[in-house]
DNA sequence: TTCACGTACGTGTATATACACCTATCTGCC
DNA sequence: GGCAGATAGGTGTATATACACGTACGTGAA
C-alpha cells in the first residue's frame, strides 16, 4: 500500500499566484517606464484619482476607490504629502480628514502621463481587453 | 483662452491599478480563508512550486519561477525558514545556494490545501479562466 | 445631559516588493 | 598559477500591504 500523496498539481491554477505574478511583472513595467519621474505607479495612480474625483476626499472613501486598506492608504500617502503633492486636512467633522491633490500633485502626474502612456502601451501589446476589464470589474466589486 | 488642462480621464483603463488591485482582492480572500493554516497564499505558493519541482532549486531559478526578483525572495524565504518549512543549504558550487521543502513544509502545504480549495473555488466564481490563463501567460512571460 | 455605541482614523507588527550596491565564488585565458 | 570577467547571492533602503488593536469624535436615547 502506498502512501498517501497529496497532490499538489492542481495548484498550477492559483488564480492568486497568477494574478500577484501579473501585479509584479506589469508594477516593474510601470515603475521602469516611469522612474525618471520620480512617481511610483502607485503613486501615480493616487494623485489621478484626486485628480478625478475633483475635490477632497475622506481617507476611507479614498480607500475605498483604490481598494486599499484605510490603513494602507495612511502610510502610503506619507511620501506624497512629503513631496507636497498632497495635503491632508481635518474637515467639520473632527474624525474625518480629507485628502487633497496640490498644484504640485496635479503638475507631477501631467508630467508623468506621457511615460505612463508608454507603459501602458506596452502591456496593452500583452494582455487583451477583455481580460482586463474583467480584472477590473472584480477589483471593483470586492 | 483656457489654460490647458491635462485630462487623466482616459488613466481610468489603467492596467497597473486594474491589476493591482485585483491582486489585492484576491489576495485577500486567499489570505482570509487560509488564516487558520498558519499560511499566507504567498508562502504557500512557495511550497508548492517547491513540492512540484521535486527537488532542491537554486534560489535564483526559484525566484524565476515564482516572478519575483531574487532579492525579493531572500526576505519572502525567512518566514519559512524560520517555521522550518524550507532549509537552504550551501551547494556544490559554493556561490550556489538551493532551497528544498522539509516533510514539516509538505504537511503544512497539505493542510492548507482544503482551505485553497475554497479560496480557489470563491475566485472562481467571479474571474472566468480565459481571463486567468491570460494573466498567467503574461506573467510567465514577463 | 450624559453615556453607550457607532464611526473615522492612526500605530504596532509582520510580510511583500524591488532597486542600487556590495561580496564571494567560479571559469577561462594567458 | 593567476587574474579579468562573469555568476550567485545578500544588505541597505524605501515603499506597499493588511490585521489587531487603540483613540478620538459624533449621535441618539434614557
Amino acid at each position: 500500500m502506498k502512501a498517501k500523496k497529496t497532490d499538489f498539481q492542481e495548484c498550477e491554477d492559483c488564480a492568486c499566484f497568477a494574478v500577484r505574478r501579473a501585479a509584479r511583472a506589469i508594477t516593474q513595467i510601470y515603475d521602469r517606464h516611469m522612474r525618471s519621474t520620480g512617481l511610483r505607479a502607485s503613486q501615480f495612480t493616487v494623485l489621478v484619482v484626486l485628480e478625478l474625483v475633483g475635490e477632497p476626499v475622506p481617507m476611507s472613501r479614498l480607500a475605498a476607490r483604490l481598494g486599499v486598506e484605510r490603513t494602507t492608504l495612511t502610510r502610503n500617502l506619507r511620501p506624497l504629502e512629503a513631496k507636497r503633492y498632497i495635503t491632508i486636512r481635518t474637515s467639520d467633522d473632527q474624525r474625518v480628514r480629507t485628502v487633497a491633490i496640490t498644484e504640485r500633485g496635479r503638475a507631477a502626474a501631467a508630467a508623468a502621463m506621457p511615460s505612463w502612456r508608454k507603459a501602458q502601451a506596452v502591456v496593452g501589446k500583452h494582455v487583451d481587453n477583455a481580460s482586463l476589464h474583467a480584472l477590473a470589474a472584480l477589483g471593483s466589486r470586492a
